[in-house]
DNA sequence: GGTGAAAAACTCGATCG
DNA sequence: CGATCGAGTTTTTCACC
């Protein structure tokens, strides 16, 4: 991992689907050295995947919401991780300090398809209580770095 | 919008690097007219555009934090997001319901520099108090859908 | 939306700084 | 490690139906 990694990631954070020519442009590489750099940043695992930033409201998914997740006993990670990866309206999920044992970051399409939601999740995992935040508007939405 | 659409933001988030035969496939669509279809829904912003999904880990931006963020007077979304876009560290920001009028998605290299990247939000928009909650663990992390 | 052909880009060696 | 070269393959990109 150095500059030239950076430069590469940079370029495919921008835009997932340059060519090899021009990620090598970005990082002052050949074509087939960019292509076996990104193989190996792929590989490696510090690129995970690619993927298309969808505008929600395309697709009519307009509901939106944070969701803290008080647990009863102490599940492991792994145990949050299994129960939530099979409810695909949680996009995201960390495990955080403080009162809560966890976030969850959630998509539905209106409030009644994001409660249901939230019933399943309560359903599936050990949770105790949750409290949700929904979001009003967008700000702000960067790729990481 | 159709199903042919849905089909194909469904395989360009699974893999924004897929080739126009592969979208094709899964849309039951030939390469040319998968190309067509996908350039209509990056042209009218259905798609937005196409990343990668880094590894925080491996860029050594170890710490993540969700940050809520309470106001002073009643900025207007407008005038908030202009307040926090020139903040690199912020890579997500919403108004939501609740007592608090925005939550920050927050990424640092380390403690020391998620203090430093708060006291400049702290700065620059009209914040009263801010509450954070450090990531411990990512469990989950789906694109969209 | 499909077809087909031209142009561009990719892939994989081997070879040399 | 990376550049370059070259041949074979795949993909992209058109015009046209």
């Amino acid at each position: 991992m150095d500059t030239i990694d950076e430069a590469i990631i940079r370029c495919v954070m921008r835009n997932a689907r340059s060519t090899y020519a021009e990620i090598g442009q970005a990082a002052g590489l050949s074509a087939p050295a960019a292509k076996r750099r990104l193989d190996r940043l792929v590989a490696s695992g510090a690129i995970r995947g690619f993927t298309a930033l969808v505008d929600p409201q395309a697709l009519a998914w307009h509901t939106e919401a944070f969701v803290e997740v008080y647990c009863t006993g102490n599940p492991t990670p792994a145990q949050l991780r299994q129960a939530l990866e099979d409810i695909p309206e949680v996009v995201e999920a960390c495990t955080v300090s403080g009162a809560a044992d966890a976030v969850l970051h959630m998509l539905a399409r209106d409030i009644t398809h994001l409660e249901l939601a939230i019933q399943r999740v309560r359903a599936t995992a050990p949770v105790d209580r949750t409290e949700s935040v929904i979001v009003l508007s967008r700000l702000l939405n960067r790729p990481r770095l």
